[in-house]
RNA sequence: UCCUCAAUAGCUCAGUUGGUAGAGCAUGCGGCUGUUAACCGCAGGGUCGUUGGUUCGAGUCCAACUUGAGGAG
């Protein structure tokens, strides 16, 4: 399979079953990218774990590993995959979150945006052409667009201004990336370029603007700016809205999303790619995902509970550790607890595509999505 | 035996010139969606060592006692 090209396998409905191929290998979709945001999973978790968690796609971000250690030293280090001893897919994110998570520091302009480090307060300026070079140093797989990502609801006159940047931002991020991947020296010649949807809670303007960047016939298109403020109904809207207008032969990617349910009724409206902090995060805060629901490992209720997180999973936490211990490493602060658990989520989530996609291979989708969409997201 | 200091939430401690008590941690529960998050939020919990006294009113002032920590002999 040529590098770029994305083959559907399968359709059920509107879930797609694909397969894409980059230069570290062929993703199966859908797929959920697992983040480590700074070329490491938060919760102790290394490349080889990642492996052995069913990971098919790792994913980090532009921003943070330009402030640490510095795209140049990673370059220098061979890059990104070698860095950290990753040699699968990998994509990364390309800063444009963080003009929008760290808004009290920045400042936005036609050329780019104003930053200050959350780190040590220095003045950063990343526009796509900086954004491109850094993500061409770290050598991913697959570039995100610099976009901007913009809070929901936010009025409709500067959502329109937005996606217009936005379109026109694409642009230069293409013809730099294009540039750079000519370059004798450069880390991965094959890297790629994903276009991200605008356009907040308005249906035209999302529309408008994926039929703006569809012209571009960029190897993938993304939907950003969402679950950003806005309500999940309103999220699936949009999906609904603007999917149809995304190309059918290209791999789509939902920025950010979600939670198991997010995710279930993302395939059912037609995304190939998730990802999202929060398997990792919630982990690390004791909130544990099975096919029963969502469990607080923290609850006293297990205390002395002797039965793994989930029952006959196979993931390497449960094979072995009760929920009791789990429990008493997390309320002890050991670092241990986070690995565990961690581990545990990123199994879950990874192992819950490889359901989605056998059930798209074997036109099971939707009863899989009737037993399980609400069921996931609930507490137990 | 005497002197000094201390005693307030499960723990460590705040508590202004007397106006019926707060914090941190712990405990219980919740939140987390392209990671500034081993984070954030909420809640429960106290006859202020005991008994008296002064006062309109005492965790705060006085006395005795109890317990503890220092010190003297």
């Amino acid at each position: 399979m040529q590098i770029g090209t994305f083959q559907l396998l399968k359709t059920e409905g509107n879930a797609r079953r694909g397969v894409f191929c980059t230069a570290h290998g062929t993703v199966q979709t859908p797929v959920f990218q697992n983040v480590g945001t700074a070329g490491a999973i938060k919760g102790a978790v290394d490349a080889f774990d990642l492996k052995e968690l069913g990971c098919q796609i790792e994913l980090s971000n532009t921003y943070h590993l330009h402030v640490r250690p510095g795209d140049q030293i990673v370059k220098q280090m061979g890059g990104l995959h070698r860095f950290m001893r990753w040699d699968g897919p990998m994509l990364t994110d390309s800063g444009g979150f963080q003009v929008f998570s760290l808004a009290t520091l920045r400042k936005i302009k036609e050329e780019g945006v104003t930053f200050h480090s959350h780190v040590d307060g220095r003045k950063i300026f990343m526009g796509p052409e900086e954004s491109m070079h850094i993500q061409s140093n770290l050598g991913s797989d697959i570039a995100m667009a610099f976009d901007e990502c913009i809070e929901n609801p936010a009025p409709r006159e500067y959502v329109k201004d937005s996606i217009d940047r936005t379109t026109r931002w694409l642009k230069r991020c293409k013809t730099e990336l294009d540039r750079l991947n000519s370059l004798p020296d450069t880390v991965n010649p094959h890297q790629m370029l994903f276009g991200i949807n605008q356009g907040g809670t308005y249906d035209d303007l999302r529309i408008e603007h994926m039929q703006q960047i569809a012209e571009l016939d960029l190897p993938g298109y993304t939907i950003g700016g969402l679950a950003v403020g806005e309500s999940t109904e309103v999220m699936y809207h949009i999906l609904d809205v603007v999917l149809p207008h995304a190309p059918a032969n290209k791999p789509r990617y939902l920025m950010g999303v979600g939670t198991p349910s997010n995710i279930i009724e993302g395939v059912a409206r037609g995304v190939d790619f998730f990802d999202c902090v929060m398997p990792t995060r919630n982990a690390r805060h004791g909130h544990l995902f099975t096919h029963n629901g969502i469990l607080n490992i923290m609850n006293a209720k297990y205390q002395t509970d002797d039965r793994p997180i989930e029952e006959g999973c196979q993931c390497p936490t449960c094979r072995r550790f009760s929920r009791a211990y789990l429990r008493h490493l997390l309320k002890s602060g050991e670092m241990l607890s986070q690995r565990l658990l961690v581990m545990h989520n990123l199994w879950f989530y990874n192992h819950l595509m490889q359901e989605i996609r056998d059930a798209l291979d074997n036109g099971t989708f939707a009863a899989f999505r009737a037993e399980y969409s609400d069921k996931m997201s609930k507490r137990i």
